[in-house]
DNA sequence: ACTTAATTCGAACGAACGTTCGAATGATTT
DNA sequence: AAATCATTCGAACGTTCGTTCGAATTAAGT
């Protein structure tokens, strides 16, 4: 006999826009609350223990949705991420401008960041606890958010005749943005809009000014 | 009885100047392992069978240096911030052009960055691992070194009459260094000088050009 | 050489860890 | 009502965790 959840994860793997089945919901509600954990104490730190305490449900039922918490944390990264890039390019789509396409994607991670803020610290923080398999598949679809930002930084580049280190350049503007989660408080700090305001003037201005080719 | 531990450390604690003893020396080499274990398995993820392995000693052995993991990781962190705020105000000593100033900043913070990648790495990545006591005593360093740098930026404001919010300024800086021991590979990316001076040129004309208020 | 103190270790402790299994529920279909 | 499937759980598995203790070993002081 095959592993329940084995079973239960094929038979939802039929129809993708049929409306979320009761399997589904209560997955999302566990990929939730154990965002929520993870974000708190870390992976390793979290117990099977605390996201059953979390989630009300007991330990064993827990593997019923997912066969190890290693699973369970590549399923929060790999939607986390998905989620942000498909919302990103939506985004582009409407916009032409060189700079202010730069200034779109800085305002939908910021964005994003803050209104899901424990779910990219996790995503942030346990960057690479995931073994090799899963590892990877996490990569690559982080490797392609990547390359979106060197393209939109090398048609600025283009665009204005500029000239500076693309992957310099867009490594600090991705540690300006992700250093926010060990900073940012609601109750201080601006909301998403002026902070990618703020920073998207600092980066921008930084990258464009004063080393024209032209 | 007192424990080993204490009495050892207190036995120690009386002249500062004098010659590292046998106990400061063994105690600094395990400190070496210990930082490189965190770093390549999380403080979380490391087991105290890890740190015996990688240092040569046994598993009780190594109590009698440290009353604690927490302790330990305590250790790492307290040296690791010191030595480098010591550092910093020992260089900026000699000058005083404010722009400079901010320059000498980034290129120290850098420099020990990525010659001590892995306690880096962990100061950066087990940020909120330590308890009431410990965790504060770390984050007071952390506040001083933080104020440090707003005070050179506030003085470049007030120097170029300039306008922009120095927290937001200060913690993007430090978003662009930190996040480099995510990405940076010694076989790709050019040495300290260079991407202090990218960087440098990045921030500097992001917060310098076009916002006078004169 | 003898005594004392500093350092190291093997063996074990109880607690917590991730995971499994078979039985017990709850829901749906016949 | 019976039968089938989906979901949940209590109890336990073997492992590993951080830490302790008393004895053994080594170095220092006299």
């Amino acid at each position: 006999m095959a592993s329940p959840s084995t079973i239960a994860r094929r038979s939802r793997h039929r129809a993708s826009a049929v409306p979320a089945s009761r399997y589904d919901k209560r997955l999302a509600e566990i990929l939730r609350h154990a965002t929520d954990v993870f974000c708190k104490k870390g992976y390793e730190g979290a117990s099977m223990r605390d996201l059953s305490r979390a989630t009300g449900m007991s330990l064993a039922g827990l593997y019923y949705y997912f066969e190890s918490k290693e699973r369970l944390l590549f399923l929060i990264q790999k939607h986390t991420f998905s989620t942000i890039v498909a919302r990103l390019k939506s985004r582009l789509e409407s916009v032409s401008d060189p700079e202010q396409r730069i200034r779109v994607f800085i305002l939908n991670h910021l964005e994003y960041f803050l209104a899901n803020q424990e779910a990219m610290k996790v995503l942030s923080h346990e960057d690479d606890a995931l073994k090799n398999g899963y590892g990877a598949e996490v990569a690559t679809i982080k490797r392609e958010y990547y390359r979106i930002c060197v393209g939109l930084l090398d048609d600025l580049k283009q665009n204005r005749k500029l000239e500076f280190s693309t992957r310099l350049a867009v490594l600090s503007l991705f540690g300006m943005m992700n250093w926010i989660y060990t900073w940012h408080n609601p109750r201080v700090d601006a909301d998403a809009e002026s902070i990618a305001r703020e920073m998207g003037d600092i980066f921008l201005r930084g990258v464009t000014s004063g080393s024209n080719t032209a």
